[in-house]
DNA sequence: GCAACGCGATACAGATCTGTATCGTCGCGC
DNA sequence: GCGCGACGATACAGATCTGTATCGCGTTGC
C-alpha cells in the first residue's frame, strides 16, 4: 500500500540475506530506503516484526521460484521432481549466494520462540509439500510422502553445505542423490 | 595449561552454543567463568579469537563421538556406515538439542571471511572423510567418496532441518536416505 | 622473605543498538 | 483553500557491546 512501505521491506530484504539480520541496524535501513526512522516504525512496531514481515514477502516468490523450476523441466514427472536439484550448481555459485533465508534467519535468531522460526517452520512445510506434489506424479515410486521428507531433506542440507564446503561439488552430490533415491526412469514397463 | 583459560573456554562453549555467539557478549563469559574479563582477553586478544578456539576444541570431541557410533555398531561395515544417521533421533530430541556448533557458527557469523567459517569448513572435510573411510569397508560400494559426499549432505541436511521441522520424522528421513543410497546389504554373494 | 606474575574486580572509553519524542513540511481529499 | 495525515529529519534515552586501563591481592619460585 505504502511506497515507504515497500522501500523498507525491499530494503530490509536485500540487508538481511546480504550481511545477516542481527548484523544490520534499523538506522542503516532507514537510511538505504531513505526513509525516515519514525516512518519504519509506524509501520513495523519492532525490528523482529520487520524481520516476520520480510520472510514473509519472500515465502511467495522462493515457492514460485521453485514451481517455475519444475514447470520449465517439460512434461516428463520425474524430470520436473528433480529439476530443482539440477538448478542447485549454477544458483551456489551465482554471485551474492547466500543461502536460504529462512534457514538463515531459524539459525540467527537462536530462540526457539522467536516468530521469525514460525515462518521458516511453514516455509520449509510448504516446500516439502510441493516435493510430495511432484513426487505423487512420478510412476513407480512407492511412498510419495516419505521421498519428499528425503528430497526436502537433501535441498536443505546443499543449501547448508554449500557454504561449508565447495559449492559445485555439493550440487553434484544433491543431484545424484536425489536421482539415486527417486528411483529408475520409466519403471513402469515392468508391470 | 591455565584453569582460567579452561574455564573461559568450557563456559563460552556452552553459552555460544545455547543462546549464539553474537547474543553472548564477553563480560557474560567471563562472570559465568568466573574469571576477571582481564584475564579472559589476555588469552584470547579478541571475541573472534575466543570463539575459533571453542570450535577447535569442538573439533576433536566431535569426530571422536562420530568414530564412537560407528565403533559402537559392531563388526558390520554397513551398520558401521549408518550407525551414525540411527543416533539422529535420539540425538534430535534429546533435551538442549541447539544443531551443528559449526554450522551454527558459519550461518550466524555472516561473513564468508571470518576465520571461524574456515574452522568450520575443516571439520565439515573432516566429517565426509571419516564417511568415505567407511564406505570403503563396505562391500558393493561402487564409488565411496561419491557416497561419502551424499551421506555428509543428508546428516547436516538433517541437522538443519531438525531445528525447523518435526525432528524425529526429520531424523527416520535421513536414516531411510541414507540406507537406500548405501544400497542393499550384502550383495556380494551375486557376484 | 621477597620479587614477579597471574588473576579478579572495577571503572572507563567509544561505538552501536532499539525504540521514542519532537518538529517542520508536503500532498491529497473535501 | 484548508486541514489532516503521512512523511523525513534529527535529537535523545537507555541499554549493551568490545576492548582498555588501573589497582590490589595472593601464590609461587628462588
Amino acid at each position: 500500500m505504502s511506497a515507504a512501505r515497500e522501500r523498507v521491506l525491499a530494503t530490509a530484504s536485500k540487508l538481511f540475506h546480504r550481511e545477516g539480520i542481527r548484523a544490520v541496524g534499523v538506522d542503516r535501513i532507514a537510511a538505504e530506503a531513505e526513509v525516515g526512522k519514525m516512518t519504519l516504525y509506524r509501520h513495523f512496531a519492532t525490528k523482529d516484526d520487520l524481520v516476520v514481515a520480510v520472510l514473509e514477502t519472500r515465502d511467495g516468490p522462493a515457492q514460485a521460484a521453485l514451481a517455475a523450476a519444475m514447470e520449465h523441466a517439460g512434461d516428463d514427472a520425474r524430470a520436473r521432481l528433480l529439476a530443482p536439484f539440477a538448478m542447485l550448481e549454477p544458483w551456489f555459485t551465482s554471485r551474492g549466494f547466500r543461502g536460504c533465508p529462512f534457514m538463515n534467519a531459524s539459525l540467527e535468531l537462536h530462540d526457539p520462540g522467536h516468530p521469525a522460526r514460525a515462518v521458516a517452520r511453514r516455509h520449509k512445510a510448504a516446500t516439502r509439500d510441493a516435493f510430495a506434489a511432484a513426487a505423487r506424479a512420478v510412476d513407480g515410486v512407492g511412498d510419495p510422502d516419505a521421498l519428499a521428507d528425503q528430497l526436502a531433506l537433501i535441498f536443505d542440507g546443499a543449501i547448508a553445505q554449500a557454504q561449508m564446503r565447495d559449492p559445485a561439488s555439493v550440487a553434484r552430490a544433491a543431484l545424484a542423490a536425489a536421482t539415486a533415491l527417486t528411483g529408475p526412469a520409466r519403471p513402469a514397463r515392468e508391470r
